[in-house]
DNA sequence: TTTCATGCAAAATGTTTGCACACGA
DNA sequence: TCGTGTGCAAACATTTTGCATGAAA
């Protein structure tokens, strides 16, 4: 395995279009206006996401081009399910982030403002290895996510 | 080999009743006979529980001491706050467990048969801490399950 | 021309809240 | 007594689903 750590994003041989497209032949799905909009809106930009920012995004510009909240909803499953997108569940919603492409991290959580910070540690990933082999456990994955308050928040929370 | 974690316990100078009848005192709140009741089945042992499993094991009607869904949230929280319980959300529901007098631990979570199975790691903090600092961040605390399958699930999984 | 996907609204889910009454301190 | 807590039902927020229509292949 390369270690492209440091490095912001991973060498993949498919473009996430291709890879999309790739996902939903061998489904028999069918490449539509909609998830051709959406999976483009997603990969326009590292970001965090949730559902309700991509209503938001696509909302009042495009007047002829409405796409539902089920589609939407529908849609990020696919991509979560294609790999394309990495799901995490902060306080009661789901949060989307790219995947495909992008090295593995993790998360720090500020429980004031909110905002998700990235972070990469190798030492983790074998750590989690470590432990599920002691307990014959076949790790898929993790959620790691640190709670606490990001810088701002201390500063604004020790008074002025 | 297992280490037995669910017969573990920290030295704490309260009962959780004691603490629990400090922290309401502290914000004048009362000792009503819902709070005593749901304590008790809280700490009759060593689960994991969510809300649901709490009005189930309270019955159909136990001779008009039905205990309202909201007054089980209600209480929920409140043990939370009081660091008797620790929550955490497993697909979509919130899953508790005992936190006060129990070691610091976290969880595999088996995806196909639901389990959740504790393991205890001091490096895990250890790291989260480096992580932390090197960011800035103060950490509260942190969410860390292992997802994959149990033995008995990988072993379902590829034929008898 | 046959599936499959979409939009809409309704349903499902898990949890919180408003309110009148009940109860603990 | 007085302020909290409770049960109930309705509200909530997010996500999923049923169904008739519309669009890929």
């Amino acid at each position: 395995m390369p270690d492209n750590l440091s490095h912001n994003t991973v060498e993949v041989a498919l473009t996430p279009w291709e890879r999309f497209a790739e996902y939903l032949h061998i489904r028999n799905k069918r490449i539509t206006q909609q998830r051709r909009v959406l999976l483009d809106l997603v990969f326009e930009a590292h970001e965090h996401f949730d559902a309700d920012d991509l209503v938001v995004r696509l909302g009042p510009t495009d007047a002829g081009k409405k796409i539902g909240r089920a589609t939407i909803y529908r849609t990020l499953n696919e991509l979560v399910e294609a790999g394309l997108l990495r799901r995490m569940v902060i306080s009661g919603r789901s949060v989307y982030e790219h995947d495909y492409g992008y090295p593995q991290h993790d998360h720090l959580h500020c429980t004031a403002c909110n905002r998700l910070i990235e972070f990469r540690n190798a030492e983790l990933v074998a750590l989690r290895d470590t432990v599920a082999m002691k307990h014959s456990f076949r790790a898929t994955g993790h959620r790691f996510i640190i709670l606490g308050l990001c810088r701002a928040c201390q500063a604004r929370y020790s008074g002025p």
